[in-house]
DNA sequence: CGAATAGTGTCTGTTAGACACTATTAA
DNA sequence: TTAATAGTGTCTAACAGACACTATTCG
C-alpha cells in the first residue's frame, strides 16, 4: 500500500476507565452523568479523548486525575471497541481502561449531582448492568454496559494467577480482606484454608508483625503485598 | 465536558495483524517488506487503516483478505498500541490482532519477493526477534517487534483454559498434534499421559473414528474440536 | 463466661508428573 | 522381526475442598 495516513478520514480516538474498588463483597464503579446530547442524563464511564501528543495511558491517567482527583493508580489498558455508530455524533473508537482502587480510595472521592458509585452486576448471558445504592439500574450511555461486562470478565479471570487483588486493598490487609476481593472478583465463596495455604505459599505476602487493631474479637494479622 | 469529538486533532487508528502458526514445534508468522519510508527495507506486520465506516474487527479481517488472501479465520484482537512516534509520520495508534492458521493454510500463502514466514523468538527479558529461515534476524518496522512479543504472551497464556490450540490445528487433528502445538507456544515440553488425559476430560474432542494414513508406524486416531 | 472471628490440623478426592509397559502399523 | 510411534496402567507427589478444631480478643 503507498498510502498516507494522513490521507483518510479517521476516527476520533477516546479512552474510557472503568474505576472499580470492592466495596462490602460488590463491584463498585465510578459514573459521570451526562449533561448534553447524545444521552443526556444517562451515565457514563469517565472518559475523554486522546490528545495527539499523549499516549494512549497518558490520557487514561489524566481521565483519571480530572474527573476523580486519582492519581498513583493501578491502570491497565481492557479492550478496544470499535462499533461504528457507538457514538451517534461521528465515529469514536474507544480504548477501554481499568482502574483498580482500594475501598477508601474509592469512597474517597467525591460524589453526587452527576458523579455515582454504582453496583456493577453480570448476569448471566447479558450485559452488565450498573444499579444505584438504592438498587434502581442506571441508564448506561453508548457501549459503557459492554464495557462493563468486559471488565467484570476480565478481573475474574486475571485473578488467580496475578497481583490484580492487591490493587484493591489498602498497602496493608488482613487475609480475610484479601479473600474478600477475590470471592467478589470470581463470585464465589472460596475455602479458607485453602486460600491461606495458596496465598502464603505463593511468596506473594510479607507478615508486616502488626494486626488490626478495630476489632470486637481476635485481631488478624497483617500483611503486605510483595511484588514478585 | 462539552467538547465535541470533531473539535480535536485525531490521532490516524489502524489495525496491525499477526498471522501465526506452529510449524515444525516453532511459532511463525507472516511478515511483508515495506517498500517505501518509513523503515523502507524493514519488515512489518500486514496492517492498513481503520475505514470510518468499517469496525476494528472488519479492518482486521479486510487486511487479512487482501495481504495474505485468508478468509474466515479465527481472529482476535490482542491490544493498541499508542506510542506517540510509533511512526514518524504522523501519529498513528494501532490495534494490534492475532490471526491464527492451521499449517497448512499457513504454508500455503504465497510467498517470496516482499512476503516471508518468519519464526517468532522471545528472548528472556528482550523484545521478540524474528528469524528469516535460514536463521537470520529480520529488521522490523515501527513497534511491531513489541506487537510480537505481546502476541507470544497472550498465546502461551490463555492456552490451557482456552480453544486457542484447534485453531492451530486442521479440522482433524492427532493428540500429538495437539501437544506440539500447546508445547511450542507453552514453551515447555508436556507429559504425554497427563495431557491426553486433560484434554478428554475436558470434553473438547469428539474422535472421528478415523486415523491418519501417511505413517510408517502406528497410525494416529483422529479428533475433531467439539466447541463448548 | 459467651460471642465472634482468626487461624490450623487433617482427611479425602482430584489432578499432574514420571515411567514403564503394551499395541499397532509399515517395511 | 524391527523400527517407530500410539496409547495405557499405575505409582506418587502436589494441591484443593471440607470440616472440625483450637486461639485470641472484647465485653
Amino acid at each position: 500500500m503507498t498510502t498516507h495516513p494522513a490521507d483518510h478520514p479517521r476516527p476520533a480516538l477516546a479512552v474510557d476507565v472503568a474505576i472499580v474498588a470492592v466495596i462490602a463483597g460488590a463491584l463498585q464503579t465510578l459514573l459521570v452523568r451526562r449533561g448534553e446530547a447524545p444521552f443526556a442524563g444517562h451515565w457514563s464511564l469517565p472518559g475523554g479523548f486522546v490528545r495527539i501528543d499523549e499516549t494512549i495511558e497518558a490520557a487514561a491517567l489524566r481521565v483519571l486525575r480530572d474527573k476523580a482527583d486519582v492519581t498513583r493508580v493501578h491502570v491497565e489498558q481492557l479492550y478496544t471497541f470499535g462499533a461504528v455508530s457507538r457514538d451517534p455524533r461521528m465515529r469514536v473508537v474507544s480504548v477501554g481502561h481499568i482502574a483498580l482502587l482500594p475501598p477508601d480510595r474509592f469512597a474517597a472521592i467525591a460524589t453526587g449531582g452527576d458523579v455515582a458509585q454504582a453496583r456493577v452486576a453480570l448476569p448471566a448471558s447479558g450485559s452488565a448492568v450498573a444499579l444505584s445504592p438504592g438498587g434502581d439500574p442506571l441508564p448506561l450511555a453508548f457501549d459503557h454496559a459492554e464495557i462493563l461486562a468486559a471488565t467484570v470478565q476480565r478481573l475474574g479471570g486475571k485473578l488467580d494467577w496475578s497481583d490484580v487483588g492487591f490493587a484493591l486493598l489498602p498497602p496493608e490487609f488482613t487475609l480475610r480482606q484479601l479473600q474478600d476481593v477475590h470471592e467478589a472478583l470470581a463470585g464465589r465463596s472460596l475455602n479458607k484454608p485453602a486460600f491461606r495455604r495458596r496465598m502464603i505459599d505463593r511468596g506473594w505476602l510479607e507478615p508486616t508483625g502488626r494486626r488490626e487493631a478495630e476489632a470486637s474479637h481476635r485481631p488478624a494479622e497483617l500483611y503486605r503485598h510483595r511484588p514478585t
